[in-house]
DNA sequence: ACCTGAACACCGTTCAAGT
DNA sequence: ACCTGAACACCGTTCAAGT
């Protein structure tokens, strides 16, 4: 009798009790993500949009860092997906490209810089993308030890240039491009504004900071370290 | 006779409040995140380290996230001044020194990483190290163009590397070195049982990631992007 | 000018208990 | 196996009031 109720709940009963799966989990997650930042990531607010209690969330995840960490790591399967095909031509080009794509994933999600590539062990895209790059690398012919440091020095630039960008500016708001252009325009101001006797650089290059674009200036940065690495693997 | 108990207040009275100093603020704020990082710096255990009371900070500072970026920036004031004869060598020699002394600067301190050179407007040694750094590359006689590219990638990768490397270990323990070798003994060996076939590069620079110091993987890094400055710059 | 007291509106995390 | 309820021990921030 017991199990005839037990049965009839579990077939035809409306659920009274939520129940989710990790994906649904870091779904939600990635969405309060995108919508609000990592401070808008609270266990609370991520229980409310799973229609659960904030308790259930620690049946899935350790706790908020490890959701933070599975989040982003979430988001790279798309990147690693985008660059599935590369990997048959140049290797600094197909190294460009795979960079590129990091990139460009982080400036659609700020949040992403912060998180994404920190832990292999539990990160399983990051360690794929980090294998993926440190592939093309090996192309290169060189030595472990070089091996090793050119792959590093890719995924420490690459993260650490779109980390950097991707700040929310100081005033802290996450919305439209009006206010990322106002921003731009204030610290543009700012800098005119110094004493060109004592900041000769900055005078020099607020004409170009002025106008510049995210993207190319990333590129750019990324090309110095990649004419790098081709010098050394002497090709 | 106000006064004049106002005047013995003053004077001779033990002080029942207080009081602070912006300097005395920073200083405080840089013990505690050396002592327990940026997660231990609350306000109130700021406040209660100065011996006052949560809302006093906010007469200094308006808020958690300054905080955060003015102890950062008195930080780098020491920096600034290991560096302050530097500059009249081979440019990119000097490059190298500043940015090694950068690297150090957050080696040291972790919490750095985060916090550093994040707003050139309000960090006053943050604007003075950007702007000292591209003045070592405004001599490579580049372009505004080239001189902006250049210094941008150079600080994102510095800061972008070392934000990388002082992250706390998942476990998050901020004690002393012990702790750190374990965690690279762990993760070389979740590194070693992944399948070859699957992880070639992994498997091929597991005994370099065992061995490794960061501070030579930074400048390793660093020189690639150093050597492709200078091909660009064609000196 | 600079600080206190006290409150407001939150947090992450835990754990016994339920289903 | 997976979730609820309810609590614990905190947070950052504000603001009237004091000195």
């Amino acid at each position: 009798m017991a199990e005839q109720r037990e049965q009839q709940q579990t077939r035809t009963r409306r659920r009274v009790r939520t129940s989710h799966s990790i994906e649904a989990v870091l779904a939600a997650a990635v969405g309060i993500l995108d919508e609000s930042g990592a401070q808008g990531l609270t266990i609370r607010a991520l229980a409310t949009r799973l229609g659960g209690g904030p308790a259930s969330i620690y049946w899935y995840v350790s706790g908020r860092d490890e959701l933070l960490d599975l989040a982003a790591d979430s988001v790279l399967a798309g990147v690693l997906n985008d660059v599935s095909d590369v990997g048959g031509g140049d290797p600094i080009d197909d190294l460009r490209t795979i960079a590129v794509a990091m990139f460009d994933a982080i400036v659609d999600r700020p949040w992403l810089g912060a998180y994404a590539m920190r832990d292999t062990g539990q990160q399983v895209n990051s360690r794929k993308l980090y294998e993926k790059i440190g592939e093309q690398v090996m192309r290169l012919e060189l030595s472990p030890r070089q091996c090793f440091h050119g792959t590093s020095a890719i995924v420490g630039f690459v993260i650490g240039t779109a980390a950097d960008m991707g700040q929310e500016p100081p005033a802290a708001v996450v919305s439209g491009e009006m206010d990322r252009d106002d921003y731009l325009a204030g610290a543009t101001a700012e800098w005119r504004a110094l004493d060109p006797a004592e900041y000769p650089f900055i005078h020099h290059i607020v004409d170009e900071f002025a106008t510049h674009d995210d993207r190319d200036q990333f590129r750019a940065g990324l090309d110095l370290l990649l004419a790098g690495l081709r010098l050394t693997a002497g090709r």
